[in-house]
DNA sequence: TTTGTCGGTTCATTATTTGAACCGATGTAT
DNA sequence: ATACATCGGTTCAAATAATGAACCGACAAA
């Protein structure tokens, strides 16, 4: 691990629930000796990464990184075409939708969206990285995705989240195989418990997948009518989505679509 | 300068009219060895600040620094808060409005709106840093944010950019002084040339200025009444802005804008 | 007064960064 | 067909920067 990995590491521990975090509790998160998070944080306030308050002197997140930002929404605009169409997703189905792209770690959400105010609800943290083998998203990316994300994957301990979370390689490879066939990926509380959820990958101009829109419902209100009528939508969401950024469908997966929503609107 | 800023510093390189950069184009940008940028590219793309094209093998800005400025905006909304206002503004005066925070070397803008379209028009670009001496924002910054970031300059050689930057530090403490007195800055070309601007501050909760609001304007359309005009709407805008962030003006400004709106107003 | 904790600094030791030389691939003038 | 240039990327001994135990002053509670 360099200097830079571990620097930037300490902004890992931000998130919307903690956002604001002094030098002693960075030195206990991360683990580093004090001097030496000390002058990471100094490092990442210069530039604006961070930024100190003067009185509590804890530090949160800076406003540098609002303006990168910007400039990769201006370069790669994902989130602004995934929002328009998100938003209309959980409009339309009344359930939680969201769009995530990979990170090393897991699914980062770029956009997500209630769906209305009914019973139960699914609880969501933006800020929080959904692991590949434990959530739909996760799921679908390493089935449609670039095959090196499976393969760092199996050097890795598999954490296990719920009773239901599949934490060996092999029943992961089942798993992606299964999404891989179906044309989307469906986990049944296997990262949250009475949480299900399905999800379908976007595609970028060289036909791969670079992200995912994916539909959580609470398991109470999912069975396997609710299962299908998700994938289906979220396969006319991808398309638009995929469409918008300029990108395109391998034809495999095309098919894949068209044949799936023929057979449930015959049913 | 340790490793970890010149590891950083290779972002800045990214423009919107420059999102993607290869590694021989790096190593000119930085100055830095040919094989120490790889490393800091590879350490960039790992945890997701960078991303690399598969074919075309150069870099973009990554789809981590979009999720921590999702985090940072949730920490401090400055940016949701200014945009409306700026683009109120925007709308009513039809001129060019922003709003900017500040970094290390200068105004960063959050937001911006054209005014308009108009015979001419100010040309503006979002990821620029506006220098604290040669713009009003600047200026503004200076005269009513912490002292501190003048004492910085104080070190420092002031760029020429027109020939009406001012770049001895003898008349930037008039102008900051100036600025201090009437309750606004006003620049006059002397960041680029045939631009005009005003800019006011807003404030957080300890009354401590953490942005500036501008209107900027082709030096054509500018006379003392626009001037003055310009500068009552950007006080009002100010004002809008501090309240929504929670945070206060202080008495001898807010004073100073309201004997300056009347005495407007009466004219 | 003592004790603990906070943020921050110091400097000899240590481990990481550095960069000239190298590699293979691709491109392109001769 | 050949030579030459440029691209991204890698190597490893030498040079340099990162590290962390000990320390400081400020503050707060006991």
């Amino acid at each position: 691990m360099s200097t830079i990995d571990k620097a930037l590491s300490l902004l890992n521990h931000f998130s919307e629930t903690t956002p604001e975090i002094g030098l002693s509790q960075f030195k206990a998160l991360s683990g580093f000796d004090k001097g030496t998070v000390h002058r990471y944080l100094k490092s990442l306030s210069n530039i604006g990464f961070l930024e100190q308050d003067p009185v509590s002197k804890s530090y949160k997140l800076g406003p540098k990184l609002v303006s990168l930002a910007h400039v990769r929404q201006a370069t790669v605009p994902v989130s602004r075409v995934a929002a328009v169409h998100v938003d209309a997703l959980a409009d339309s189905i009344q359930e939680l939708a969201h769009a995530s792209v990979p990170q090393t770690m897991g699914m980062s959400t770029i956009h997500f969206k209630d769906g209305g105010i009914r019973g139960t609800r699914v609880g969501f943290d933006i800020s929080e990285i959904l692991p590949f083998h434990a959530t739909s998203s996760g799921i679908a990316m390493l089935a449609f995705g670039p095959s090196s994300l499976l393969e760092k994957l199996e050097n890795q301990r598999l954490q296990t989240f719920t009773e239901n979370t599949s934490t060996d390689l092999k029943t992961l490879r089942t798993l992606v195989e299964q999404a891989h066939k179906s044309g989307y990926a469906y986990s049944n509380q296997t990262y949250e418990t009475e949480v299900c959820s399905v999800a379908v990958p976007f595609f970028d101009k060289s036909k791969t997948a670079i992200g995912t829109v994916a539909i959580a419902t609470p398991s109470s209100r999912m069975n396997r009518a609710q299962q299908n009528a998700f994938a289906v939508s979220a396969m006319a969401i991808s398309r638009k989505i995929t469409n918008d950024l300029g990108g395109k469908i391998p034809e495999s997966i095309q098919d894949k679509w068209a044949l799936f929503e023929t057979a449930i609107q015959a049913a």
